[in-house]
DNA sequence: CATGAATGAGTCTTCATTCAT
DNA sequence: AATGAATGAAGACTCATTCAT
């Protein structure tokens, strides 16, 4: 071996710019669960980061900007989530839908922190217009294959009085007024029962393709 | 009538404790539904009251007390509503519960404004043991009702399969999850529908006693 | 008597000017020693007065008229008490400056609620000239009285070397310097031991006339 | 001496911690002295210093931490003063405790500016412990020594009747009573005046090592 | 690339003063 | 005379952003 192989293994100091950026927003979402929005400030989320105070506005132009990235990271994040799990139920649209709803209650989705930051930037969405539009691709991509599914699943199933579009609003409906449940009475629901929950939903909608689960309680 | 009744009624300088604290909680709930929770501070809620800056101090303590008081005001005005109108639905729980949800659809109380100031709250509830203090009370109310008529309505319908518990949590995250959406896509969901998709929910589990609505789009 | 001497003995509503503006005066040194000088405001003085907020401005120009009047009351019920102990010593001068001198320590002058208002005035002093004013004209002639007195003293007991401008000086440092310890630190030193020393200087410079007192200690 | 040794030294935007804290703390002195403690604020500090509104709450966590490093500053630089005078004084009590007590008399000391910031802060003192607390420790100290040296030239003159405690805590009370007419009346009596006016207090006391000076007046 | 001192606009809060009642 | 609601100027403190090093 030569010298030039005495590479430190430490937190280097220039570390490239891809992990710098992707380590703020971590710091970000962290603070942003910690102590909430009003109270994140780039000085909370450096000092999280253990980073100096001015190499936010070093890689990002702006405060915003790094909202507006992190809540991208996060949009991404749920996507690649259920998008995969809809991969792995093949063509079968009821493992399909099993793996998109199911996603959402993924721990590494539907954890306390996360869902903090999710309704956080709800909170603030409507007056920033920068939040809608990162939500609305995801959102749209996600509508339609909820839609897709429930339209397949209601034709197989005969369900005539199943409307494809309002089915797939009102299952995501479910599962945000669950997140927001989760997040507000931790104590009252845990990640396990709002899925059941969920899917007894779905069990009320596709009676033959989701057999229902025994009342547990 | 003479002339002398044409007494204007000009803003008084002097207005009564009371009416001047209703008065700062509007202007906030004004205030937030305009630019977010974030961006309220005591000028605006006191420009858009038109009083003077000071005013606040002098009627609250505090701006957290205003906000507190903010939404206990608004959760007082839901309670009301719904409260109301389950009384309205007499003894047949199945008008009691049309009466309960139809509530969180009323013009009064799922207007843009409202919902951005509910979902502003929402998403820095983590964070203010306050705000939660508010919320509990009410909610444990609501949920009591809701988990009765659903248990009501299950014997009298013989819906075995239903558990009013869940059942009840269920309905609560509908109608939260469709007022996000109603926040967060004004263009592609009104209230009406909304509402509408509520009650088909309530179709999909007690359909003897909700009859499907036909499919409207 | 007749229904006119139904006179309500209660504090009245309609107090004479002259004691209404005692009563403030008076609450204003308890709020100044209670809280200090720069936490002590229109509101904590009136409210110790239970009188509301408006009245000050009413009795008093000016929030720094009250406190000037304050200081005037102070500086007069101090002479008072010194002008008056003089009287008493009749043609004696040793009377007189030993009464001079006990005024100071007089439990109506020199208690810590008081001590800490003339601190508190001279603290501020050197900025408000009205504060020095009202001081002067009191300062003045009680310098002159001591001055006599040491004069006559010395003259009467052959102190040749006594210069009795300097020494009236220097009796009036060491009382203010004895109030200055007995505000500061009151568990070392109280007013008996504070008087005691000041007389034991006077034993240091008129020996003849002040004999000394034995060490209590 | 070459033309590149003429370096310019003008202000540094950055200067090191340590320097900005004297500088802010030497602007708060100047500020006290100019207009008093009630209208000294952070921004009549920051501006005497060329500063910018931030930079206190930079350096100091507050505007009461600034007024105690103050007033710390004050009392060391007091202590300095008088500790060095006594080290200079050798063996001999008689020179040390003319060095001690002529400390105080010193112009870097006994400014009019100190003297100012001084009876500012005893004025607030009996209502903020943290500036007794700054006090004490070095107060204890002084009279400590003063009370040996009083006690050393009692012995060396047998001067019986002095008692030490009683006598270092009048010579301190002379000082400070002297302060407090330098500080009030400015005209009638200066520095000089003021520490012979002081050590003839010493020449009562300890006649055969103090030898009277002269009546200059 | 990175640091951290510095800036200054903006926020909450306090309070002397005014004034309708 | 007295009350107490209202005003608005001013102060302490925060923090996004800039920038010398």
């Amino acid at each position: 071996m030569t010298l030039s192989a005495e590479k430190k293994p430490e937190k280097k100091r220039t570390a490239t710019r891809e992990a710098r950026r992707q380590q703020l927003i971590e710091a970000t979402i962290d603070s942003i669960s910690i102590r909430g929005f009003s109270a994140t400030t780039l000085s909370t989320v450096t000092k999280g980061a253990n980073l100096s105070h001015g190499v936010v506005n070093f890689h990002f132009t702006n405060k915003e900007t790094l909202y507006v990235e992190t809540l991208g990271y996060l949009a991404q994040e749920h996507y690649d989530q259920w998008h995969s799990a809809v991969k792995n139920g093949g063509d079968d649209p009821v493992k399909q839908l099993t793996g998109l709803v199911g996603a959402d209650f993924h721990p590494k989705i539907c954890s306390q922190k996360k869902l903090a930051v999710w309704f956080a930037f709800w909170g603030q969405a409507k007056y920033r217009p920068n939040y809608l539009e990162v939500h609305n691709d995801y959102d749209d991509q996600r509508l339609a294959n909820l839609e897709r599914l429930c339209s397949e699943i209601a034709e197989d199933g005969g369900y005539d009085h199943v409307d494809p579009e309002a089915t797939a609003r009102r299952i995501e409906a479910v599962i945000d007024g669950l997140w927001l449940q989760l997040l507000l009475y931790p104590k009252m629901l845990n990640r396990e029962t709002a899925k059941n929950d969920c899917f007894a939903y779905l069990s009320d909608v596709f009676p033959k393709h989701f057999p229902r689960l025994p009342i547990t309680k």
